[in-house]
DNA sequence: CTATGGCACGGATT
DNA sequence: AATCCGTGCCATAG
């Protein structure tokens, strides 16, 4: 699809360039909505089945190639760049823990029902027995509510009052958050059992009510920026929602027991690209995979178009406005799609020792320098770069932006010297250190980054480690 | 007195 | 034009 020439790409009209600029902001859960309200309002657009490798399952690129069986083939270290259609699965719901242990059977929700209903017996009120078991029953998989509490309500002709009364019952119960409207009020509710003097259990409570898709993008200088909070602070917190917080509080009752609150990071957030080792030699070239919306190919329906001829007057207006507005569409989509890709080819493969080896190998390079190497201007990169989150071969997930990061390698040492040092040494002594390696920083700007890092003035580093709050067990 | 963090300024980046 | 970043100056905590 996107081999189509790059001139026949190329912005036409000022609507094209604006909605192509509006598509490439968007991280690919947000694309996802967009293309499938667009998918369902506009009967001009269709989706073409998806080609798959017939050895090995993967959905082919446009070109029909599977791009993992032909990896073989690649000798040198360019990248291999595809675009990856995503599972139809609801990311926010279902998350896919490739290779994983099998699925356990989850426990039938039945048996998570009663359980709770038992716990209840003391407190609930005798009418408000019925509709306690009606709430638990309809649950979803995960324990999530799957209607609005209005829409119980009104199922069980009872007020909304008393709803809410039940599910704050339930909510208290054990495991805590189950009833919720989803892995964000499931959160929030267990963080009602924490003392909300702990400082970082109030910040918790910010980070997840006001910057939860930061939170999901890991985004720490966002949330704190937005939250006017150090960013050393939303480390703690956000390590104490991890150690001790279960977005997903039905699954503690998968299989045999609990499931330690679980660290992985997807979790919280599917990325919008993943790169990955070649699976073949796990030296050569790297895969980068950049996830679409769409499990399959979307294109103007020719029927559409043909359909066109033999329409009259006021039906043909209709129809070649909604024909239009979806070739600008796919355009735009592929508009970004070229985009990305070209991008990603770039950063990869000039940052290939940064993404295997860490931090430190970082090499800086600005959005203008890549801008003027892919030949667009620099605030398509901008966009390109913004709200996009990359998961590495060694599984962390940052954000795109941490590629033109110009301190990280910088901080990298930092905390390595910190980490290796005998006695606290203090910021001073750090930049004595740096420049040895050449580095040349002022005092202040250490202080900066190790604030950032979340590292401790040498003074307190000396002995005392920061209070760890005990997790809780469900 | 020393090590640090806050504020604010200027230059670079977006 | 708006924002980010490194840095210098200064107040303050230890």
């Amino acid at each position: 699809m996107f081999q189509v020439q790059d001139q026949s790409l190329r912005p036409m009209t000022t609507a094209h360039l604006a909605q192509t600029m509006s598509l490439l902001v968007l991280s690919n859960a947000e694309l996802q909505e967009k293309v499938d309200s667009e998918l369902s309002t506009n009967p001009a657009l269709e989706l073409l089945e998806e080609r798959v490798c017939p050895s090995c399952h993967r959905p082919l690129d446009p070109k029909g190639i599977c791009p993992i069986c032909s990896l073989g083939d690649h000798k040198d270290l360019e990248p291999i760049v595809f675009l990856s259609p995503r599972d139809s699965v609801q990311p926010t719901r279902k998350i896919s823990y490739d290779d994983s242990p099998p699925d356990q059977e989850p426990a039938a929700p039945e048996n998570l029902a009663m359980n709770i209903l038992q716990q209840l017996a003391a407190d609930l009120q005798p009418q408000d027995r019925n509709l306690a078991a009606y709430i638990l029953s309809s649950l979803d998989d995960d324990g999530f509510l799957q209607d609005h509490p209005a829409f119980i309500a009104r199922a069980n002709r009872v007020p909304l009052s008393q709803v809410q009364h039940v599910l704050d019952l339930i909510a208290q119960a054990d495991p805590p958050g189950i009833a919720t409207m989803g892995p964000r009020e499931a959160l929030l509710a267990q963080l009602e059992l924490f003392d909300s003097r702990l400082p970082s259990v109030a910040h918790s409570k910010r980070i997840i009510q006001e910057t939860f898709k930061e939170l999901g993008r890991r985004d720490f200088e966002a949330i704190s920026r937005k939250l006017n909070i150090p960013v050393h602070k939303i480390r703690q917190a956000v390590n104490f929602i991890q150690d001790s917080l279960n977005p997903y509080p039905a699954r503690a009752f998968w299989g045999s027991g609990y499931q330690p609150a679980t660290t992985d990071p997807n979790v919280y957030h599917t990325p919008d690209i993943r790169i990955s080792r070649n699976p073949i030699n796990p030296e050569g070239a790297l895969v980068v995979e950049i996830f679409t919306p769409l499990s399959g190919w979307l294109r103007v329906n020719p029927l559409f178009r043909k359909a066109m001829g033999n329409a009259n007057g006021e039906q043909a207006s209709e129809w070649s406005k909604q024909l239009e507005r979806a070739t600008l569409f796919v355009k735009c989509l592929q508009q970004r799609n070229n985009t990305m890709r070209r991008l990603m080819e770039m950063l990869v493969s000039e940052q290939r020792t940064f993404i295997l080896k860490g931090d430190r190998q970082l090499s800086p390079m600005t959005r203008a320098e890549v801008a003027e190497k892919i030949d667009v201007h620099e605030s398509t990169i901008s966009r390109a770069v913004s709200h996009k989150s990359v998961e590495l071969p060694d599984g962390r997930i940052i954000p795109l932006s941490r590629f033109f990061d110009r301190s990280l390698s910088v901080r990298d040492r930092i905390k390595e010297i910190i980490h290796n040092e005998k006695r606290p040494l203090t910021d001073e002594q750090i930049v004595e250190k740096l420049s040895c390696d050449g580095i040349s920083v002022a005092r202040r700007t250490v202080a900066k980054y190790r604030s950032i890092e979340g590292i401790l003035p040498a003074r307190l580093r000396h002995k005392k480690r920061i209070p760890r709050i005990a997790a809780v067990r469900v």
